[in-house]
DNA sequence: AAGTGGTCTAGACCACGGA
DNA sequence: CCGTGGTCTAGACCACTTC
């Protein structure tokens, strides 16, 4: 196989995309189409560098690049991998309410109960569904150590996942499970955090009295072909934890 | 100039580090030395190759490699230049809050005051203070379209910032003033967001009836070399607005 | 036209992991 | 031991900016 050459008429601009491009956007849609699933391992260097008709070197841009945006694994004397979801979760905190003072941990799940709905507006708008689309709802506590430190809401469309109707229970590490049945893994995600009087349902979960403020944390998980597959609210109260975020400039 | 052999026995572990790894703590080091300060231009790849004794190769993915760090800025047909304030501002946006459904956009700002104190004992644990400590302090609002959005409380220590006790006002742009009068440029930061009831001031400025529920975002800032040199309170109600993040896995 | 960074190649050698 | 990815080099050519 061979890359196309650099000029195209396709769009308006012509599209000047350098090899080790192409042959990034290659392998990216070999990972969409499951010709390679999460856990795979790819081809050694020299193996790809004949298909796509270029050098090692340039191939080798290309994983690194790949590596760094979180879609694969480089071991070194082992060979490249489609990530997990279990690699992702090493690098990035999935789950944004810690303990003040505190960097990240693992918390425990208590499952409060799961439902299939018609997806709400929010839902439909953000989620790209319509009115008839329905959604599982999973509702559940996360608890350190004995501390109820937030409320999750989970919805996924049954669009996406549709063995999900059935009433079986899903297991607490969901991304993992979406990752092994669907090969639906996590490529980004949004963020927004407001401020909420606590309603009566969640009062009662995280044993605070109504109307605490809480931090209300709006979550859209994406995957690698930019389709929104899960929505997410967590509710918590902020007297021993808050949300955190870190970044590099 | 030659870089050291690869193995060194200061460490317990012996430290093996690749060529470009070393001319990467090179150029960071000058830049924390002020040898090179914002804006200023670097010598091209092969003069460096040169003066570190490597190839040109090896200098450029430490080039690059600093400029995904967002350290240096790279342009072709003209150099590289290690990045100023304003080009970071492009990239990652600054401020946090942001209106419902839309994404960053550029605030105004309205000066309250601004005052010398103590360092309280939040300062002293996050920026690394003691007691005998004074920081400036200044407050002020966010205002996008006629639309207060949030207020800020700014805390800069006089020990790194010493001219700052004079009282002549800040201007708006902080973190490029920072920049010009003493090349220090943000290299990374953390948000702590937490659900707070609105005071008194606080519910003044923003317009709203006290006890509304507020978020309040604790950032500290850092320098490249790992200094925090700023602590900031942001205080946003958040029916029209939100702390937004958005990142790739 | 000169000088910069950007792309691409080819090949050498090293370090690591597993059989 | 072999095969993998990791480092490093040297050199060719392209694309962009400035003069």
């Amino acid at each position: 196989m061979s890359l196309s050459s650099n000029s195209s008429s396709k769009g308006k601009q012509p599209v000047f995309m350098p090899l080790y491009k192409q042959v990034e956007e290659q392998i990216k849609s070999r990972i969409l189409n499951k010709e390679w699933k999460p856990g795979d391992v790819l081809p050694n260097e020299f193996s790809l560098a004949d298909e796509f008709g270029v050098s090692q070197g340039t191939v080798r841009k290309s994983l690194n690049a790949l590596t760094m945006q979180g879609t694969l694994i480089r071991r070194q004397g082992v060979g490249t991998f489609v990530a997990e979801q279990s690699d992702k979760q090493e690098n990035t905190s999935q789950f944004p309410i810690v303990r003040n003072g505190r960097r990240p941990e693992k918390t425990e799940i208590a499952f409060i109960r799961q439902t299939v709905k018609f997806a709400g507006l929010a839902l439909q708008t953000q989620l790209k569904l319509d009115s008839s689309d329905k959604v599982l709802e999973i509702v559940r506590k996360r608890i350190f150590r004995q501390q109820i430190c937030a409320v999750e809401y989970i919805y996924l469309p049954l669009k996406y996942f549709p063995e999900l109707s059935n009433n079986a229970k899903l297991p607490d590490d969901i991304h993992q499970f979406l990752q092994t049945q669907y090969s639906m893994t996590i490529h980004n995600l949004v963020d927004e955090v407001r401020a909420t009087p606590s309603n009566q349902d969640v009062s009662q979960w995280l044993g605070v009295k109504p109307n605490t403020p809480l931090i209300e944390v709006t979550r859209i998980c994406s995957s690698l072909d930019e389709t929104p597959f899960e929505y997410r609210l967590i509710y918590s109260q902020t007297d021993n934890f808050h949300y955190r975020h870190e970044g590099t400039y």
